[in-house]
DNA sequence: GTACCTATAC
């Protein structure tokens, strides 16, 4: 590179026309970039051309060049010291940021504000909080702590870090006049390790003293308002939005939507979109996703929706549509959209390949998921454990337990739901003593404790086997008061194995806990009719009618072709009805020769309404 | 010539 040309091309405006270079200056320069040493004499006005050439060599991603030209530079100044760790910052190379830091002081040379600032955001990016707080001494010996830069740089730095926010909030109360950096610091230290209320007490704290809201703490305080998932907060800061202005700044709009998504405020959601003037993509995935969510198929319509106002989906949008068809198993339409996927190239990208691999097991195409599993470039905890409940649902027990081995053998470490994965699918495929062994080992050998729901899967397990008694006594031993859910797997078994004692008993302590379940009611009838307990199977019905609760019909569904035909018990209406019974005599059909036995009861209630 | 926070969707 010729140094006359670089200053005299209007495309590298680094040099102001007033700056003359000294000669040597130009010809080390030149040496520079010709590799012939021989280094310059610098001056003030080298020195800042030498700070802006590098800052420009780290803008434009040449970091050896910048490196290179640094190390020639024999004087160098405080400023172009700071610039080389600022460089090394911006571009997430901490290490090396500290590096030029701890060489700079080595030699003497003392720091500024800008250096503390650059290298405490180096501190804050390697996570460390012992180099933290070595920059903070030398800050406070150089008097150089009360500087705002330094003072937000620390507090983000100890908020990162630390373990507590204790540091953070004492460098913050000391801080004279705090800006809205200050304040946004704090709120998203608190909220980004899940301290919501923390953070939305800070944010308080700032209306309170007064100081201007931005679109930044407002969209930071309406995620949190989100994730508590109580409307009112939500609602209240709406309104404050609207005050402020910011009610249709995007990023703002869409956290107040994905804050009525999350708190199953859907109409209001919708309402809402409706008034944003001008939608990006993020508005629409935020409203897709909280369809799909609710469980409501809207979020397939929103998708067309979307397509045909020449929106371009991406990974998100095709995250939740999959999880949509997952969900309604709509195979065809998954497979539709999968092909939408692959012609975008977006396969690969993790989230959407654990949805698809969840989506084809839900549609009974686990073969499929094993091939997208196998050809994923990169797997997480999620990847693996939908593999496995696909495996458990399908009743491929052992392929289940071979992938959790795998699993481990990868260095993966289990948590409580892949254990929930393995016990379930041991649990399906009558793999009890696989199971227990399982369920014993987790604490000791895999540091896992089991929670409520892993207790309910290892009564499901016994359960299924007909090892009622075992399973309730497991329940009696539990170390924590056992929930619906654990009593719900007890009553499921009762109900097919028969066993109306223990059955009665479960219902009642899931009533107990959870009053007006017409499904309990339902189950526990079921139970006394097949045990040939009419009179007691009367006076659960009649229970049922006297306190008024009514069991929501379940609906089925199927697709075929392109259309998704839906019916209930009993159901005499519909076009598509006759072809279903015609489907169900096909199926009762092949169960009998394929040598299954029917279960009568469960056949009669398909025929007849229950609720 | 060098510095801080910065938000929304899986």
């Amino acid at each position: 590179m010729n140094i006359s040309r670089l200053l005299s091309n209007s495309h590298f405006p680094l040099v102001p026309p007033h700056i003359r270079l000294p000669l040597v200056w130009t010809r080390g320069l030149a040496a520079h970039h010709s590799n012939d040493l021989h280094l310059p004499i610098p001056t003030e006005a080298s020195s800042i051309l030498a700070t802006k050439l590098v800052t420009s060599y780290f803008h434009r991603g040449r970091l050896e060049q910048a490196r290179k030209l640094f190390d020639e530079i024999p004087n160098r100044d405080v400023v172009l010291w700071t610039a080389m760790i600022s460089g090394y910052t911006s571009r997430g190379l901490y290490s090396n940021a500290w590096a030029v830091f701890c060489q700079m002081t080595s030699q003497g040379m003392d720091p500024n504000e800008f250096t503390i600032s650059s290298v405490l955001k180096a501190c804050k990016g390697m996570e460390s909080c012992s180099c933290g707080l070595m920059v903070h001494g030398l800050a406070l010996k150089h008097g150089l702590d009360g500087c705002i830069y330094v003072e937000n740089t620390l507090m983000d730095m100890y908020a990162t870090c630390c373990p507590s926010m204790d540091d953070a909030y004492m460098v913050f109360r000391h801080i004279r006049e705090k800006n809205a950096v200050s304040w946004t610091t704090m709120i998203t230290g608190y909220t980004h390790r899940g301290d919501v209320y923390g953070g939305l007490q800070v944010f308080r704290r700032m209306i309170q003293e007064g100081v201007d809201l931005n679109p930044f703490s407002c969209s930071i305080a309406i995620r949190a308002c989100a994730s508590i998932g109580i409307p009112s907060f939500g609602k209240q800061m709406h309104v404050m939005v609207i005050k402020c202005g910011f009610d249709f700044n995007l990023p703002v709009a869409n956290s107040l939507l994905d804050m009525y998504c999350r708190c199953n405020s859907l109409s209001e959601a919708k309402r809402y979109f409706h008034e944003i003037p001008q939608k990006d993509l993020i508005t629409w995935n935020t409203l897709i996703a909280g369809y799909e969510k609710s469980g409501s198929d809207w979020s397939l319509n929103l998708f067309l929706h979307m397509l045909s106002e020449g929106l371009s989906p991406n990974c998100f949008t095709f995250t939740s549509v999959i999880a949509a068809c997952a969900n309604l198993a709509l195979l065809n339409c998954g497979e539709q959209i999968h092909g939408g996927i692959f012609q975008r190239g977006l396969q690969g990208n993790l989230p959407l390949d654990n949805a698809l691999i969840d989506m084809y097991a839900k549609c009974g195409c686990v073969d499929d998921s094993r091939r997208i599993f196998d050809e994923m470039p990169q797997r997480d905890l999620v990847s693996w454990t939908s593999m496995m409940m696909g495996y458990g649902t399908h009743g491929y027990g052992k392929e289940a337990i071979g992938l959790f081995n795998k699993m481990l053998d990868s260095g993966i470490r289990p948590d409580q739901i892949v254990f929930m994965g393995v016990l379930s699918a041991c649990s399906h495929a009558g793999l009890v003593s696989e199971g227990l062994n399982y369920f014993n080992s987790m604490a000791t050998n895999y540091h896992v404790t089991p929670n409520q729901e892993i207790y309910g899967c290892v009564v499901d397990l016994l359960g299924r086997a007909g090892r009622i008694k075992e399973a309730y006594q497991l329940i009696e031993a539990m170390p924590f008061k056992p929930d619906v859910s654990v009593w719900s797997a007890l009553l499921g078994a009762c109900k097919a194995h028969g066993d109306s004692n223990l059955g009665r008993l479960a219902a009642q302590k899931i009533l107990s806990l959870r009053p007006n379940g017409a499904d309990t009611y339902v189950i526990l009838s079921n139970i006394y009719a097949a045990d040939g307990k009419w009179g007691e199977f009367a006076k659960v019905r009649k229970l049922m009618r006297g306190i008024g609760c009514k069991k929501e019909a379940g609906v089925s569904w199927i697709e075929v072709g392109n259309q998704v035909y839906s019916f209930v018990v009993g159901d005499k209406v519909g076009s598509h009805i006759e072809m279903v019974y015609r489907g169900l005599e096909m199926l009762v059909q092949h169960m009998k020769e394929v040598g299954n036995d029917l279960d009568s009861d469960c056949l009669l209630h398909l025929l007849e309404d229950e609720s």
